[in-house]
DNA sequence: TATGAATGAGGGTTCATTCAT
DNA sequence: CATGAATGAACCCTCATTCAT
């Protein structure tokens, strides 16, 4: 790798991690471009040489957000042990929203204008050198599991969308509960939904 | 009410009506004040006189027009004939999100930016002179329902979050589904989610 | 007259001169907006309130100086005791001419990008109160000559075009000779062209 | 010629002809160089070692083009058989606005900023390895003629400069009259001039 | 109350030029 | 000779807000 190569690298990191510094701590809306070059130590025309402009640069940090996200549930999913997908599921929501309610912020950035074309490319998108593709492996759960269900993707997005929205509301704004009290009802919910497309 | 009153509701409603017109048609980021006190025919001063600013105005519209929505939706409701409470939230979710279809940029101005306080704010502000407060119609009904629900207050915060947010997706993106297949989905969602708050 | 009303003209005669010095003193490419405003002592976006654009106060000043120009040319010409057509556009064409090789940089803001049509515009607009309109004076003229010509409007277009093309390089370049010399070959070619065009 | 030589002349070229197409297509204003390099599969740095700027390849392109506009109206020159020094002229002056009509773009780059002083150093610069020094060929054209003229030099400088500016004014805004009509009007006016100098 | 001319900070974006490779 | 990433000054333009009338 040459030197310039490594120079680009470096830049296009700088400029990824003071945008989200930006982003989450003072919004997007009042993150200007000046704000976001003079931080990373670059020059205005710089930014423009990686990115088309504001809104390219978010897309980019929620795919590789979120990404990390799951890719951290699925992790602690692996350890635990637990056999239905029900169960794994709902593990996995609760781990999310308990993270993202430690980084408030990150949920603002992520949750603002995600739209679920979005959300699948960035669950499809590796932006490591991970090997984790997550449709795949919520996937392989339904396959592998014995219960099965009534259209399994379109029963993750109403629920992506309820615990997603709710979540946000609960940790944003504590309306109408905190996160620790609307666990359990979402878990609640959940398996209702869960119950109402299982095959018997 | 003498005529200097009838001229400041006059204004007040050119410049709420313009604002309307012109958030739906052309997004409110790309309206100015500018725009709205031209179109609206009065002075720019004259905006400040009854507005802090954009987002003033806009959030007095979204308790505005999402009253108009529910009011809409409860006067039919009460020509139908349906006797339980699943039903009558199924009928009125639908009504709406069709209603809702049909004014997809209503739909971006009513969504974005709104929080569930804002949202119980716009449900117990009678804007006009109609006597209907929408939360206690939706404690009346369930009072009256012989099936009985645990914590109906949360779980109807639950049904409200994934419906708006599923559908904001569907209407707005068409994505993953247009609205016509998405919602025999949501009813199942929304009976298996009632179906697990009910007390038998 | 209302305070504002003056203020109004002030502020837009202010732009005017300033664009006009700053334009004929280095360039209009090389002049921005930011000079106009700073040294007009007005914000910038007054200049929107009143001007399109760079390019739209520019038309406005050739339309108001070449008007001035030929008003002046033309009551020169009526001190003089000339009676025949030709005498008086040639008096006219060397009035005119040195003028501008008196006033060089108002010949580049004049020349560059002026076309018949804007020519014509020009001729035709009352800047200021004047009662003259110079295409009507010109073609009275013709009118009352004893000597008539097969289409005037067009030799004088093609009078004016050499005379200003020619002129331009004489006055700015010195090319291929300063205008003392040039003048006297001017008017040898004009009379060449009328004669060609008279009516015999 | 090495290797070298040879690459450096397809640079050259390549860059040559690329601003070319990238001026007339879009004009002057609107071309960077940044569009030039990429166009002409160069890097930015390169073109630096072959211009000084983008008005530098320009004054290049101006010389190369109008040169080769005359040799091509002198080559057609040839195969007529006229025999007054007037009737060259004109049918050159023809030739040459017909051919520009049907290039308008070329007329807009060659006209914009051409002063006597280029026009003369395009008449005797070599370009190809052609023979022609136009300049030369006009003088001589004059030298053989029967009809002597005064100062032919002069008057050829005001024929030009009249036949371009009103061939400009016709063929970019049809102004005061399209081409096929005004050619008959120009035809007139240099007649006129020619005789006016014409040495009896 | 109502007006609307004036403000000026601040936004996004471009691009000629340089220089380490 | 050739490269092209990086620069950063300079540009135009918008618009929320004010305040003298």
């Amino acid at each position: 790798m040459g030197k310039w190569d490594e120079n680009k690298k470096l830049k296009l990191d700088s400029l990824l991690n003071t945008s989200f510094e930006l982003f989450t701590s003072q919004g997007i809306n009042q993150t200007s471009i000046s704000d976001i070059v003079k931080k990373a130590g670059v020059a205005k025309g710089t930014f423009y040489l990686y990115f088309k402009d504001k809104y390219d640069i978010r897309n980019r940090l929620i795919a590789r957000k979120s990404n990390q996200l799951f890719a951290i549930a699925y992790e602690e999913l692996l350890k635990e042990d637990l056999h239905t997908v029900e169960d794994k599921i709902i593990f996995m929501m609760k781990h999310i929203l308990m993270h993202l309610a430690e980084n408030p912020m990150l949920l603002s950035l992520i949750y603002k204008d995600l739209s679920w074309a979005l959300f699948k490319e960035a669950m499809t998108t590796n932006t490591d050198d991970s090997e984790t593709d997550f449709l795949q492996i919520i996937t392989k759960m339904f396959e592998e599991s014995d219960v099965k269900y009534r259209n399994p993707e379109l029963m993750m997005f109403l629920i992506v969308e309820m615990v997603s929205s709710a979540g946000y509301s609960s940790i944003v704004y504590k309306q109408p509960q905190p996160l620790d009290d609307l666990l359990p009802e979402l878990e609640y919910a959940v398996r209702g939904i869960m119950k109402e497309y299982e095959i018997k």
